[in-house]
DNA sequence: CTATGTGCAAATCTTTTGCAGGCTA
DNA sequence: TAGCCTGCAAAAGATTTGCACATAG
């Protein structure tokens, strides 16, 4: 998988320190890289694991992927980030996180994400007795046309 | 996983050899067990593998769970299944085989069918360039109301 | 008879966990 | 200093695969 990621700078790492410390969490140095990697420039993006650990490892930063994992998990229960499932056997975490829908490329396996603002329901299924609705998920599958 | 299963009928067996040849799939005993048991009633079902295996040693067959699993790749392979993304560490196969939106309880990690005809886009984003719209996923992610 | 399917165990792949040592507040 | 973090290796699940044997057409 490509990953495209900001470089490191010394803005986005205090950016960083911000959002973690927003969150609670500590900022070790670490979670500092991890974060400035995920949300460096302020663009939306889409990231496994393996996606992650590869770029932390390509800029030099010394991390084990547990920590990788471990840091996923601790942004996304922090709501720092979204947890999307679009495949089964793989997580992609999002730095929207808010409730959008999104475009899956078979092909490639990539995720994106869809402009929110083009997606509108005219009728949604009646919710079951005693149950809310959590959240929406809309993965709209990609092919290349035939 | 609470899972439903039909009795084990001869109508069943025998309308399950025809959903197999139709396939061009052979109707080995393994075969015809787990798809009676799977479109037994003619009734939609989600299931998962392990599901499907307690469900298959349950009624006396003789399975491995390999062969469970080989058995719903080749249903799906064949379009007699679906299969269905909301949990990443599980796959789920539905015996509806349109596109059509989902529930899925969080409490119970169960799946079931949302009816489709309560499901209308007033708009949907526009599709890339030299792409097209393989499926759209849609699951209503649910929980217990507060 | 030949191509497929099956069973088992072992391999894979992703993700989580236990524990000893390190670092932040 | 106290408690949270990290790294490593090992565990845990879900799923796939290799190979010898069985079976459908």
């Amino acid at each position: 998988m490509i990953v495209d990621f900001a470089p490191q700078t010394e803005q986005s790492q205090s950016c960083a320190t911000q959002w973690l410390s927003q969150a609670g969490l500590r900022p070790t140095r670490q979670r500092l890289t991890l974060a400035a990697l995920v949300m460096g420039d302020g663009q939306n993006r889409h990231v496994t694991a393996e996606g992650l650990y590869a770029a932390a490892l390509e800029c030099g930063e010394k991390v084990s992927l547990a920590t990788v994992y471990n840091t996923l998990r601790a942004f996304r229960d922090a709501d720092l980030l979204n947890e999307i499932t679009v495949d089964a056997s793989r997580s992609y975490f999002d730095t929207r996180t808010d409730d959008h829908p999104h475009f899956f490329w078979e092909e490639t396996q990539t995720l994106s994400d869809a402009p929110s603002e083009e997606l509108e329901f005219r009728r949604l299924p009646a919710t079951p007795d005693g149950c809310e609705v959590a959240r929406v998920d809309v993965v709209i599958r990609l092919r290349r046309a035939s």
